[in-house]
DNA sequence: GACGGTCTGACGGTTTGCTGACAATCTCCG
DNA sequence: CGGAGATTGTCAGCAAACCGTCAGACCGTC
């Protein structure tokens, strides 16, 4: 069974967690401050942390440094207030692996520490908790949260955006033509009479470039594919 | 050394692929009809499959089909007619790993030959990945990005003229006649009697030589054709 | 039932390629 | 040296190819 801990001090927050994680089959520890929380996360080795950043005492923030200092790489899922966008942004460079904003909806949460937990699920040996950030331009990459930073900010893309985006990512400098894209990102073999691929492009560019029409890092590379250039 | 079987029924075509893969370093085999490919397939294992679909008898689509039932795994690259959408959508879904439209240029055919085999090959560890760039004069030519350097600069080149000089490239110092690049650029049922090639060498002087008019690197060879030199 | 994500096909703009006429250049030979 | 013929360079206009864009359909989730 997946233990959790949840590191939250408001005590009406921690209880509708713990309930709800209850009903989902997990174990589930609370700790209502900072310093506990390091300790119980330390000592008890749960298999993911909910950690709120705002945290009487000790912050989230240097919980969460701690922890991964202290070698820990267990995912962690962070709670921050709405409009903290420089909070996300920290806790992600931090080693946070993802991030839910307040209020936010109870089966939005479950979905991603279903997540969390089901990539994790493969332990790496040697690992260090995943591949480094990608960057180009002034857009981030971080594979182990799916998340993508511009100018630091986090940009909401779709998991198709995303899997686009590594996959060229992959190759960068290279060009990777549709067929390779439908392959890597699709899955399947059917070439398409339709502008799919290409239509996931210009969501990208216009979520990434400063100007999409005339697009700096995701070109066109006509009659063969696209290509990624830093 | 890599083994390609080619399952084509026009003998001039056959002809053509087998030389230039043979040039190309390849050990290659020919069935003439669909059945017979089929055997050799299943019996000779090559590295790789050129399957032209429209085959007398059993057709491409069969062989393929059938072969994949077989459990053989090995990359298939099909050939296609002009215009013939559907067919091609249907060759990919039945387990077909790329296909090239007729009429093709060599240069593509051998192109798409090698990112075949170079994916189904083990990865090496330090290899970079791709031919080296090429040199002349200040110009540089990124075949993996389809890019072409000028003292540093890119040079936007059209998808015609990056064939053409790759084409050039591959025999630098040579003489290199209108035909040949008919053949190998253009495909192989060269029907052009006009300017073509010239307009596209003299828009290649254009952008890579310091003076167009007297050219130092793309040079013609009166009565036989063109010539790169460094 | 609203919503977001995804896919598709039609449409239009732009780029690219091809062509053929003409100009320029070269070669050969008178 | 000069000129004819052969060969190559140049150009602009047309047609096709190619890609970006968009609205709408579909589908699963909330």
């Amino acid at each position: 069974m997946m233990r959790i801990l949840v590191v939250e001090d408001n005590p009406d927050l921690a209880y509708g967690l713990r309930n709800n994680l209850e009903i989902e089959g997990y174990q589930v520890e609370v700790a209502d401050d900072g310093t506990k929380g390091l300790a119980r996360a330390r000592d008890g080795r749960p298999d993911l942390i909910i950690l709120d950043l705002m945290l009487p005492g000790m912050d989230g923030f240097r919980v969460l440094r701690a922890l991964r200092e202290a070698g820990r790489t267990m995912p962690v899922l962070i709670l921050t207030a709405r409009g903290e966008e420089a909070d996300k942004v920290r806790g992600l460079r931090l080693g946070a692996d993802d991030y839910v904003t307040k209020p936010f909806g109870v089966l939005e949460l479950l979905a991603r520490v279903e997540a969390l937990l089901r990539r994790a699920a493969p332990p790496v040996p040697g690992g260090n908790g995943g591949p480094p950030p990608e960057r180009f331009g002034d857009v981030e990459v971080i594979p182990a949260s799916r998340t993508v930073l511009r100018g630091g900010q986090p940009v909401p893309l779709t998991p198709k955006e995303f899997d686009l985006l590594v996959a060229l990512l992959r190759r960068r400098g290279a060009v990777v033509t549709r067929l390779d894209l439908l392959r890597e990102v699709w899955g399947y073999s059917a070439e398409v009479l339709s502008r799919t691929v290409d239509t996931h492009v210009a969501e990208l560019r216009r979520k990434l470039e400063t100007d999409p029409a005339a697009p700096r890092h995701i070109l066109t590379v006509r009659k063969s594919g696209y290509r990624l250039e830093r």
